[in-house]
DNA sequence: GGCGAAATGGGTCGATCGCCCTATGCAGTC
DNA sequence: GACTGCATAGGGCGATCGACCCATTTCGCC
């Protein structure tokens, strides 16, 4: 496995809610020759520095008011794609780092790490490396990568995006509601959406289905 | 006003459920010259022969099952640019002339007129002219054209396009949930949707809100 | 033979949605 | 001053939605 090249030259955006958290990685991380250019307490405030910075890389806290992280890691990814995102939160659930890899992330750190992890982290996801704690890592890009939505999940999707309701729906593919609404929460989950609203969008934008 | 010039090779497609009225409008129709490429018994299969046949015009019945005549007319207006629609139907009420040419149909008969008037209008339409009954013609496209919404529906329109709940964008806009609602039931008549899903993909269409 | 994923179907629940109605205040226009 | 359009706000109502449980069948794969 090659050494990731020092690179001292990277350049950092924090987004974390925390004031105090902030400052005290800006100081651990600057010492290690990174620079800091810019700071945000919300999602909204990260997604927009990354778009007017665009910096190597965010560092990005899941909780976060306003717009939380693992969306706010999805629009950089989908506006400044020369950003990478390193999500570092207390967080430390499979379900969140899923998410967080769906949305985009390239690197996943919790909050009890050392300033070496981090920094280590960081220099890593800046010269193009993906590291979510190497273990988990394979497995789970593996599987988030492909989003795997079924054929039958991508039919309801594409009547839902042509306006029909879900009775609608069920009527069209000759199922039940119960089926048509089983399928939505499962393509709900698979998108990381939560209304057929966000769900429809975010197929679009991922190519799953057409806009006709 | 200029006579339109005769054009003799005019390809139609007839979109009716009605079979007896769509072979009685055949004759009429190739007795003057013009020439039925195809017939339609429902709103899909209009869509489908429009974009296989590509006809100077669809003449399109509002009523039929699977798939109406506004929404059909939407769909080939939006694949197929060279096809124009002619509506001829029963329902002589405004609010469906609106609808109608807001889906983009250029001509608008109802179906107590004469053979001669349906000639007359479909000439008209294929030589490029508009034609709604002339007299309402020149208010409503005025009208109707510009779609109209307003600065506050259009930030509306934005919020519920990113995912938003009517709740949250009271919150997010500080007014009541029941003003979103209006402004979403006003969004609906001028977009002429009938819920978020079909409103925001409409306006993404028309290029009124970004899609990020 | 079994194991897991996909597809099917069900029930309950509270929240939300969309539609109908009215109403007020405040601009600009005729 | 009257009228029109926009934004604001409310009540009521039935339908739909999404979250949380659950079960059955089918099918391919090991």
């Amino acid at each position: 496995m090659p050494v990731p090249p020092i690179v001292n030259d990277v350049r950092l955006v924090l987004a974390d809610d925390h004031r105090m958290l902030r400052e005290g990685l800006r100081r651990s991380l600057e010492e290690q020759g990174l620079s800091v250019v810019g700071e945000a307490s919300d999602g909204e405030e990260a997604v927009r520095l990354a778009r007017e910075l665009e910096p190597d890389i965010v560092v990005m806290d899941l909780s976060m008011p306003v717009l939380d992280g693992i969306e706010a890691t999805r629009r950089i990814r989908e506006t400044v794609r020369d950003t990478k995102v390193v999500v570092l939160t207390m967080h430390g659930d499979a379900d969140m780092v899923q998410r967080a890899i769906r949305a985009g992330a390239v690197g996943y750190l919790v909050k009890d790490c050392t300033t070496d992890e981090v920094v280590a982290t960081i220099r890593a996801a800046a010269s193009g490396e993906t590291a979510v704690s190497r273990e988990l890592a394979v497995a789970m890009l593996a599987e988030a990568q492909d989003e795997m939505i079924s054929k039958r999940e991508r039919e309801v999707l594409q009547l839902v995006a042509e306006g029909l309701s879900t009775p609608e729906v069920a009527d069209r593919l000759f199922i039940s509601i119960k089926t048509v609404k089983n399928h939505l929460a499962s393509i709900y989950e698979k998108l990381d959406a939560h209304d057929r609203t966000q769900a429809v969008l975010r197929a679009i934008r991922l190519g799953i289905i057409r806009l006709d």
